[in-house]
DNA sequence: CTTACGGCCCTGG
DNA sequence: ACCAGGGCCGTAA
């Protein structure tokens, strides 16, 4: 089975990772694992992370709205990482609790 | 070659 | 709802 990948695979995992990640519209998120899957790399969420963190810090890219499976922001809370992120999604609707997103109407999930 | 380390994920308790 | 433990896999050292 094959266990590793090729660069030139890896370079389509970013650019459909980027491609993806820029038709999340505001108002949406998606977690890591999810946009890898939908990349076509299962189990590679953390490689989806790893891309997000070389992103350049003005990029045009919604990185805000890359989260965990559990639709929570992966920062620690005490980090200006965490703040930066929260405060974009909660500038786009969001509604914090607990560090977990959570939409205004009724409070579902 | 081998460790260590992540913007992670999933399962059990 | 919270946490620990194991798994994951490319990248850098």
């Amino acid at each position: 089975m094959g266990k590793t990948v090729t660069n030139q695979a890896m370079d389509h995992f970013k650019s459909q990772v980027f491609f993806i990640l820029s038709s999340v519209q505001k108002g949406e998120c998606i977690a890591y694992g999810e946009l890898a899957k939908l990349a076509g790399f299962p189990r590679h969420a953390r490689q989806v992370g790893s891309l997000m963190k070389k992103l350049p810090k003005d990029t045009k890219l919604p990185w805000h709205r890359v989260v965990n499976s559990q639709r929570r922001i992966s920062f620690a809370e005490n980090t200006d990482a965490y703040t930066r992120q929260r405060e974009k999604l909660e500038s786009e609707g969001w509604i914090i609790v607990g560090n977990k997103l959570m939409t205004n109407e009724r409070l579902k999930q």
